[in-house]
DNA sequence: CTGCGTTAGTGAACTGGTTTACTAAAGTTC
DNA sequence: GAACTTTAGTAAACCAGTTCACTAACGCAG
């Protein structure tokens, strides 16, 4: 006896009761005394809707405006309909690194329609394995992986910032490590510096191998020792990712304790590089005077640090939104190059000037130029 | 008993020829010879699954895993599915305070199925709105707003941060500003200062009213002046929100045109404090004989400035983390806090001592007006 | 009056899952 | 051996859209 109540008719079920859910196709079908399927061909502006009279398109596009009918996402996207999305991987948002990238990627995005969808692994390679099928899930149409090098192909173009080798599935956005060393370098030695000591990336980082290969040529080519003794490399500090200029400062105070004379330091990164210098201050040796540090990235803050830091710059804000360029392309074209190279550039400031030996290197400092 | 040929069964139609696409249910349904239903409910583990015998189930999951069936997140969704999707919205990412931020998030999501939608607006009211649709859209089920307001209430579960007011809808997140600045502006005034200049937040950013009334409230109580000529207001330069630093140069730079004698400088936040401390050292002026400096925010550089920046402590991280607790707990239970207020804490470090009567007065300008 | 083309639509299958309501078969009780 | 319970499972509706294939109604030529 019980009506078997067809509960969910749209119409029925007072249809302002559950208005803060939005209104549906269906419902919008009702008002408009149409069939879904008008609307829908309709509002997706397919070429058959060219059938359809004028007067009828300009109505229903009207209607569902007054409505605020939006499409469901998800029903949307169920038939194979893009979702507007790109994932971003990073191991974690640290000094301002990854927040450049972040910064040019999303700036590239604006009005395109896209978002991303962010996620970190905190360096662990199970999160990272994770996070790739969490996001491929989710839909996202292409893969911005800073840092971060999944074991196989996540099975959607993506591009890779910060990583070693290009894997075949990707495209790189690399900087020309070996340029920016060998300008670094070429720099410390014109000053007269040949003594050096070399602060080494992290184990597994990004351009840890390529920057020190970089290192390890340039200084051959120069006719520099590279002294292991005067070698340190980053290590990762608890919490995790989270205190990368407290590396830099240990890796300077083990340097220190080698008890070996050197007058310059190439450091992997900025961050650590301003560490570093904390770390001489700190036991009473003047940058530039005792030892000259130079970084790498140009971060924000190399420009105001005391000395002002001289690095070699990576284009990170640009280098994000190229890969939000190519991810974009990647859609429609086919890209042909495998690996976009940018070129860094050595910003000259503070922290460098000739070794001290001579003693004559005071008044060059205060006529330093000091460029932003 | 009955084989039915079924033409859709996953056996049938070439298992390897779209092996591009992952299985579907209905495919995996062929393989074990059950029905959709059966899986369905084994798989999510539901109490209803408790009627098929352990054989059965142990076959379907083994099964499921052998072939790496994994649901459609869309499918799944559309039937008012959890997406385990928040979003964040910030207008950008700077120099290390939405990084922070978003490092605790994050952190705290780790290991609970939780991603990040992130998305960024540069400061534009409009992109702001359309980022919370799109957000919503995209069905997360809560929203971080970082610095960002909408107008209107966004409909889901919301936190925020670094508001001047909390929105009815929302829960903030807040630090006590009034307590920051006291235990600054006490700390200077103890050593003797009662000259202070003044760096105020951009307009209509987050924490700048706030923070600026506590200013003017213990000011008043400390009876010292605020005058507005040692007054600056932070501006945005182009390109928007990447040169925050620079912002905190520029004050600096007016405060010290404007000619008035100061022995302090209180700034809204450490970058801009960083920034002022550069323009004050172009200037001649010794950070802190000559001016001592207070920022906020203790953001990673403030370590390791140099002077190592005095600042008043903002634990971001463990802000983020109460963020992604607040939204997690927020599916299930009620919250009743409206506020969660965190008390910051005054770190000193070098940049502020007692005033050298001396020193201030030492004429400015002696060296280079800082090239641009 | 028939046949044909055009116009303005619509019904139903489909996307890939979840969930409610139902059932065949076997076991148990009296 | 009839009635009831339990076990193990399925059919079909549903989520909210898209899209393929079809049609009623009308105009017009022959």
């Amino acid at each position: 006896m019980q009506v078997k109540p067809k509960k969910s008719n749209g119409a029925k079920r007072a249809p302002d009761a559950d208005s803060a859910d939005r209104i549906t196709l269906k419902e919008l079908a009702g008002h408009l005394r149409l069939s879904r399927t008008t609307i829908s061909l309709i509002l997706n502006d397919v070429p058959e809707a060219a059938r359809f009279p004028d007067e009828t398109r300009r109505r229903v596009a009207e209607t569902a405006k007054r409505l605020g009918y939006r499409p469901n996402f998800f029903a949307r996207t169920l038939n194979k309909k893009p979702t507007c999305l790109f994932g971003v991987v990073a191991p974690d948002f640290g000094e301002g690194y990854e927040a450049a990238l972040l910064s040019g990627f999303e700036r590239r995005l604006l009005n395109t329609g896209y978002t991303s969808l962010v996620s970190t692994h905190l360096w662990n390679r199970e999160n990272l394995q994770r996070d790739v099928e969490a996001l491929r899930d989710r839909g996202v149409e292409g893969l911005l992986l800073i840092n971060s090098t999944p074991s196989e192909s996540p099975g959607i173009p993506a591009v890779t910032i910060c990583t070693d080798r290009s894997p075949i599935w990707s495209i790189r956005v690399s900087i020309d490590n070996a340029y920016g060393i060998d300008k670094a370098i070429n720099h410390l030695f014109s000053l007269g510096h040949r003594e050096m000591a070399f602060i080494k990336g992290p184990k597994g980082g990004g351009d840890t191998e390529d920057r020190w290969n970089a290192v390890l040529t340039t200084c051959k080519k120069f006719g520099v020792r590279v002294d292991p003794d005067l070698t340190v490399q980053l290590e990762q500090l608890e919490p995790i990712g989270t205190r990368h200029a407290d590396e830099g400062r240990m890796a300077g105070e083990v340097l220190l304790r080698s008890g070996k004379r050197f007058t310059a330091l190439v450091v992997f990164n900025d961050i650590s590089a301003i560490g570093a210098m904390a770390a001489m201050r700190e036991a009473g040796r003047r940058v530039p005077e005792d030892v000259s540090v130079v970084g790498f990235d140009d971060i924000e803050f190399a420009s105001i640090a005391n000395p002002a830091l001289t690095t070699v710059r990576q284009p990170l804000y640009e280098m994000g939104a190229k890969a939000a360029e190519l991810l974009l392309r990647k859609r429609t074209d086919e890209i042909a190059a495998r690996d976009i190279q940018f070129r860094p550039e050595l910003i000259v400031r503070s922290s460098t000037c000739p070794p001290s030996s001579a003693g004559a290197n005071r008044e060059r400092r205060s006529k330093s130029k000091s460029p932003r």
